[in-house]
DNA sequence: TAGTAAGCGAGACGGTACGTCGCGTCTTGAG
DNA sequence: CTCAAGACGCGACGTACCGTCTCGCTTACTA
């Protein structure tokens, strides 16, 4: 019945797996994107090409899957919380901001945003896997701060998210601005404006 | 100074030009951005490799070009400045949000934004060319509004725009959401929420 | 040493070498050898290109090895000897003039001579493969003659095979005149002539 | 009814003529026949690609111009009589043997032999124009030898010089021997041998 | 002596083939 | 069975020239 016979998983090479992981994210950040190729990946890694399309559709899937590992201890943990909701989210998105500004980050990150756009599949799992559990700590953090009666109760806290991470990745994506701490610091405020309890 | 002896631009057939366009837009409608070849869009368009080389460098230059000249008209006039701030950005908001969601225009706008995030020289031209001018209406009727007082005087109104359209167009390219009329509506209204100046 | 990583010749595909030399016969025989392309041949045999150019340095080489492939059996057995060497000469280069006035015959052997001519490498190969073979017989037969007594002994015999055989391939090549079996009589008698021991 | 419109000689720049001839010489020298290109030609003679065009119908047919009026002045006078046949021959063909070891002739003219093994129309030319009057002079002298009475009555005199010229060319045009003196006075010697009239 | 039509240098154009790269599939032999 | 290796049919790449076609320009011949 199954005309694409299964490989077994659990005969699999982890070596194998974790040189294709490394192959890929160091050649995605030599040569770029558009010049990563399979047959690229698999040499550098010491492997058959056969061994990648054995487990992996695609070049931006393989990536996905190598920079997922990478990033896969990230966000566990939520944000902070010190009962200052300006300060908390400065501190995290100076961080965040540092780490779009990490050049290993760059190339991999921005190949797999610009595969997902014409991708809707892999954007699926792009948004998912790394944007959405980004996403939904401020979320969180913004609820809480909602339910503590910093924020106002009729604020949207999903849209309130949007308008403050938004901004920043498009801004990075586009390349229409330096994510700086200023800036960072700015738009935090900006945004916090409107979602602040009338009196 | 130059090494690669440019054409003659003042020889350049027009006809060949405008068949280009057209035939790039139609494929990259029909077949999608990654399997859009020059090769093809010499053949649809009758026309030499070797013109569509000789005047552009890529096939996302010829795209840029394409969409560009199919869009040169627009956002010549502004907003409208009804008096009333949020309902002339919900009314072009909305509008826009229909664009966005025309199949026509998809392609080629996610394609470029795609392509832009690789590759930063096309990013410069893409926003310069297709983005900027889009934005900066929106600044300028935010300052209009500062100026009579329906904003507050210490807003980045940069800031501000961003904060409305860079959550619309992320939400768009990533499709984390649709771009229903109800979230213009909601978005607009919760940055406005924040710009107005205090009593 | 070889810097061009060598393919595998165990693993080569005998059914695509075999459509190869068929493709290339056939279409150097109707489209003649300046309009013979390794694209058609490659078309022609349902092979791609890559399989053409990973055995093969151009085209002059595959139609070589494809023209050789088909005459590997010839020139086995030498020159009939009956113990008059007028009448076998005649015999075996009317035989020649025959094969040589085959349109299937000439295509090939034209454009290999021709590329030859530009091509030292080439050449070498033709000669040493094609045309030295088809010699030798003749001067084996020559000196058979001479030590039966009917070549004078200080006869150089590898010359007397050239003034045989050169004035015929020479017409042909060049069209200065028919290969009729009277020019090959007329030939063989005035080159004997020269070669008998005098009385 | 001529669609032809055939250009007005009598306006042709003598100038550009000579530059093509010249460019086209020294690049057949420079890269082969095979790499010579109409385009080249032009560029090095300065000259534009439609003034090749107007006056020859292929490159073939320029070097071939080029050639023959380098060469116009040759063979005009015929062959040396001094009575003693064989030292005539000789003389000229150990001339004829160092002109063609001279690298300046070799390219066009194997160029042009390559060439007409393909093309019979070319060959035609080639032959009457370059070729013909070379052998001719060899008949012609062989012929007034023969009324000397130093060469047999019943010899074809045509066949004869073909008997010594072509065994030269060959072995020129193939490579399968150095074009020396020694080899030249070992041929004449050994054609002669069978033309001389039996006592 | 001005007007006109040719040849000319230049090079853009619609094409064809080049030789290369990478795709995704398939086969081979080792572990 | 997975794996490294790599040949295969295929399709696109970006380049080189083909032969045709304008475009000004120079340079006779004509009116």
């Amino acid at each position: 019945m199954a005309n694409k016979a299964a490989p077994d998983a659990s005969r699999r090479s982890e070596r194998s797996r974790r040189a294709i992981f490394d192959a890929a994210l160091a050649l995605v950040g030599e040569v770029g994107y558009d010049k990563l190729t399979i047959e690229g990946i698999a040499a550098r890694a010491g492997v058959g090409k056969q061994t990648i399309y054995r487990w992996w559709p695609s070049k931006a899937a393989v990536l996905l899957d190598a920079f997922s590992a990478g990033v896969e201890e990230y966000d566990r943990q939520g944000l902070p919380d010190t009962g200052d909701l300006a300060a908390d989210l400065k501190f995290v998105l100076r961080a965040t901001a540092d780490e779009f500004n990490d050049a290993a980050w760059q190339a991999p990150y921005r190949a797999l945003a610009a595969a997902g756009a014409n991708d809707e599949e892999l954007s699926r799992t792009f948004v998912g896997r790394l944007m959405e559990p980004g996403i939904r700590v401020y979320v969180e953090r913004l609820r809480a701060a909602q339910e503590a009666g910093e924020v106002a109760p009729d604020i949207d806290v999903r849209i309130a998210a949007e308008m403050l991470l938004s901004p920043f990745s498009q801004r990075w994506l586009m390349r229409t601005g330096e994510l700086t701490h200023d800036y960072v610091d700015t738009l935090v405020d900006q945004v916090l404006r409107g979602l602040r309890p009338r009196d």
